[in-house]
RNA sequence: GGGCGGUUAGCUCAGUUGGAAGAGCACCUGCUUUACACGCAGGGGGUCACUGGUUCGAGCCCAGUACCGCCCACCA
């Protein structure tokens, strides 16, 4: 170490995040380490793919999370040697991002129909080109070891080629058709939307019972319906086939009042002859269900509300042009004036709205692109049920299978802008679908775009260059695995799943885990409009980007938890820790003429704290390969807090000073270790340290990932250590319960034979050094009188002390005094309930 | 309406196959011990939501109840 270094380390006595993060990116950027040479296979090779964020906006805690998690698995596999490819890029999010630019053209009041698709098209590229710019920083930021070099976009060029080709290849396997059916129609962004952007939502209505006159006879049949402004549309009148009071009406005709149109009473098992009067108007045009009845008795289909959320002509000149709110009122009003309306109350029922624009979803016939799933989805079956791709949790793998096995037809048309444009073109009658434009003059092509979903659907082979045979796909494809917020499982994974089989000949990935949602930290979802959301960044301005991502993963777990400053800040002092640690032994120790450390070291703290690295090692490694990120960093951090820094380099202080090739090798060595071990999932502290370490020979983020070695295990020394730490924190804590000052040395009998040094030194009660009466004892060691000691408190403490003993005592001897414990309960729990009792005993009769 | 998850220390959360409950933070008492006060040592604190059941033994298993949350669903 040069002399700057050695003034840098003597200096800084705190991690310092915001002075080296930066730096220390840009050193891993230029070395290339996260842009691997497309070579070898997939199978040997490591490759995920971030779930692409939206181009709308920033990222949020979520990202922050799934990165962190990808990221330790990523850089733990990188250093293990393999060929790993972590691909990064952006969601063009159709609606989204429309929404949100043609939201601030209107504040410069600017609509886009005035200047145009082209042009509001390439308004929304510089946005995407401005967001792309931010989002690729906040990843550098976090010190995501993604690709940069292959980041890619769900609209580039050769994307949008595997777009048109994934479409006109379902078109030819007669999977994707035309049709008229109801769809969901967001009236806010204008176009359909699925059934995945689609949120019920509680609202209080009014139920407004409306008599309809039998034809040809003086009854009326009252129908309950929330909506009478769709009633110019009624096409029928069902009611249950089994129901009684109306059998008679079946086939007959009602008056559709106001309207005057006759409509068929018809049967139908629908109808629930509880609910009301037993008696439904059908709405074929503006109703899912009625639609679904209509269609099976062959009904007219009437439309009277428009895809601008107006009554049309058909609804009569009466209210054309108002909107649907305005309509009810006016229609209820009508249907009072002509005494039609028997009732109105109110209702709470569940109410369709848009996810995106929030407006009440208005559900219309309408003319769309659809794609049968049924034949996309049975593969996707098969590959869960049989593990090729495994869910974790595994409760998650039974969500999948309940809405694979009742997958619907996906309307993938959507009335925007922004997207990828049906490859259709029409000519007349003549309707051509492929890849590229057909010869010819004449031909215009489908307006609409594709369901953002569509596209990422093939983000793991799309990315890789997918239809064309790569080098990227032979070396990455399939991916490894997947890390995901399970709102996304039905829109996204699903349909990877399905489209991977399909089209890339195998499954995307073989493990996904559902992670948890941070909520907020009172317990509300995290989001931009409630304010709750929490930016990732100002907690990395404030705690380093380590300490953020240590305190995501800790928190993490597989339910949902709320946002913990605490384990943030836990990770902050784990830096701060591991720091110090690094600085009291590089300062101290100089680089060793052999660095192998021998299998069986002369000190007995060596071949312990060896022991336990070791042992760590496994664990953490063990936890990460099953996705358990939180107990995985709980389990570094107290290694490196109590067991590195409490005990073994305090026990160690005087030979770290004193200095001696031994203890030289196993520091270094446990200080390499532990950096590698810890860098997957905090990289940038690790580097830093890595950069002071005599051992260095190039970046951390490239060091072999430790493999644990059982040669250094060692359980007999392990049980050793752990009873004189036993025996130390016994004598400490018997001297505070005595209230000996901090400054006095107590003497003590025993100790010689078997109890290590440092149990003296770390007690500060001197084992053996004199012989004399006890005042007390503790674990067969006579504490000596001393000045330090106050008999009067001392003996109230051990009263107290006894009597919770003997507390104790009469619960294990009841125990054992249990003859059916005794007889049926393993003789090794009746051993140790023994061994317990006379443990206690002892102590009792050490207390007098 | 169906399904899933939760209820453990003041707070946020862990608790592997049932053997008598843990962490971090907070709190209390000491300590400027030459790596670190983002620290060190010691300590207090829990009828594991409730009610039954199985068992020698239940936070863990079974049945039910009460709240809380999420997902799915076409009750006018």
């Amino acid at each position: 170490m040069d002399d700057a270094a050695r003034q840098k380390l003597e200096e800084t006595t705190r991690w310092q995040p915001g002075e080296v993060e930066g730096t220390i990116f840009s050193e891993w950027l230029e070395g290339g380490y996260f842009h691997p040479e497309a070579t070898g296979k997939a199978e040997d090779n490591f490759s995920v793919v971030i779930p692409p964020p939206n181009v709308t906006g920033v990222l949020h805690m979520g990202h922050a999370l799934n990165s962190s998690m990808q990221d330790a698995l990523v850089r733990m596999n990188r250093m293990s040697g393999k060929n790993t490819l972590w691909i990064v890029g952006m969601d063009h999010a159709g609606i989204a991002t429309q929404s949100v630019v043609e939201k601030r053209l209107r504040e410069e009041g600017i609509d886009r129909h005035e200047i145009g698709r082209d042009a509001f098209v390439e308004r929304i590229w510089s946005w995407k080109d401005e967001y792309a710019n931010r989002i690729r920083e906040q990843y550098q930021r976090l010190g995501a070891s993604v690709d940069y070099e292959r980041e890619r976009f769900t609209l580039d060029d050769e994307y949008a080629r595997a777009v048109r080709k994934i479409f006109t290849s379902l078109y030819e396997k007669g999977y994707i058709y035309r049709d008229n059916y109801m769809v969901n129609w967001d009236p806010g962004s204008q176009s359909a939307i699925s059934d995945l952007e689609v949120v019920n939502r509680e609202m209080t209505d009014t139920l407004f019972s409306v008599d309809y006159p039998v034809e040809h006879s003086d009854r009326v049949l009252t129908v309950a319906t929330v909506r009478p402004e769709t009633m110019m549309a009624d096409t029928a009148i069902a009611v249950n086939p089994n129901d009684e009071r109306y059998a008679d009406l079946v086939g007959k005709f009602c008056i559709l009042p106001l309207v005057g149109r006759r409509l068929p009473i018809i049967a139908d098992e629908h109808v629930d002859i509880e609910f009301g009067t037993g008696a439904l108007k059908i709405t074929p045009g503006h109703d899912v269900n009625d639609f679904e009845i209509g269609r099976k008795h062959g009904l007219e289909e009437i439309s009277v509300i428009g895809e601008d959320g107006r009554m049309t002509e058909a609804a009569g000149e009466r209210f054309a042009g108002m909107t649907v709110a305005e309509a009810q009122v006016a229609v209820a009003e009508a249907l009072r004036e002509e005494g039609a309306l028997s009732a109105e109350e109110e209702y709470v029922h569940s109410v369709p709205f848009s996810e995106r624009s929030g407006e009440r979803i208005e559900p219309l016939i309408s003319l769309q692109w659809f794609c049968r799933m049924d034949e996309l989805a049975a593969p996707a079956i098969a590959a869960v049920e049989d593990g090729r791709v495994n869910i974790t949790p595994g409760q998650w793998k039974r969500v999948y299978l309940d809405w694979m096995n009742e997958i619907r037809p996906w309307c993938v048309s959507r009335q925007l802008w922004w997207g990828h444009q049906i490859p259709v073109w029409y000519r007349g009658d003549e309707t051509y679908v492929g890849e590229v434009a057909p010869e010819g003059e004449g031909w215009v092509q489908e307006e609409d775009v594709l369901d953002t979903w569509f596209s990422s659907a093939i983000w793991p082979f799309a990315t890789l260059g997918w239809p064309e045979d790569t080098a990227e796909l032979e070396a990455f494809y399939p991916t490894d695995f997947l890390t995901t917020a399970r709102e996304i499982l039905f829109l996204w994974v699903a349909r990877m799943i399905m489209t991977g089989i399909e089209f890339a000949g195998d499954v995307p990935f073989k493990d996904v885990y559902v992670h948890s949602v941070i909520q907020a930290r009172d317990g509300r979802r995290m989001s931009k409009s409630l304010g709750t959301g929490i930016d990732p960044l100002s907690e990395i301005d404030e705690h380093g980007a380590d300490a953020l991502r240590f305190g995501l993963l800790a928190m993490s777990s597989t339910q949902d938890v709320r946002y913990s400053d605490a384990k943030v800040q836990q990770g902050r002092d784990l830096t701060n820790k591991l720091w110090n640690a690094s600085r009291l032994i590089l300062m101290n120790v100089d680089e060793p003429a052999d660095r192998t450390v021998p299998a069986e070291p002369a000190a007995l703290e060596d071949r312990w704290i060896l022991s336990r690295l070791e042992s760590t090692i496994g664990s953490v490694t063990k936890l990460l390969g099953e996705y358990d990120f939180a107990h995985a960093a709980q389990e570094i951090y107290s290694f490196v807090f109590s067991e590195l820094c409490d005990w073994y380099l305090e026990i160690a202080k005087p030979r770290i000073y004193d200095g001696d090739d031994e203890i030289s090798q196993v520091l270094l060595h446990t200080l390499e270790r532990t950096l590698a071990l810890l860098h997957p999932m905090m990289p940038f502290v690790t580097e830093e340290i890595w950069r002071y370490h005599p051992y260095r020979e190039g970046h951390l983020a490239v060091h072999a990932f430790p493999i644990a070695d059982e040669d250094h295990r060692n359980l007999t020394c392990e049980a050793e250590v752990a009873a004189a730490i036993g025996l130390t924190q016994k004598l400490r804590g018997w001297r505070d319960m005595a209230g000996v000052p901090p400054k006095i040395v107590l003497d003590a009998t025993g100790g010689g034979d078997g109890v290590p040094e440092f149990v003296s030194r770390l007690s500060r009660v001197n084992l053996g050094a004199a012989e004399g009466e006890p005042v007390a004892t503790v674990d067969g060691h006579g504490i000596l009188p001393s000045d330090g000691l106050d008999m009067d408190a001392l003996t109230a403490r051990l009263t107290a002390r006894k009597a919770k003993l003997e507390i104790e005592v009469k619960k294990i001897e009841g125990k054992l005094g249990n003859e059916r414990f005794v007889s049926k309960a393993p003789e090794e729990v009746v051993a140790e309930e023994r061994e317990k009792l006379t443990r206690i005993q002892a102590e009792l009769a050490e207390l007098g």
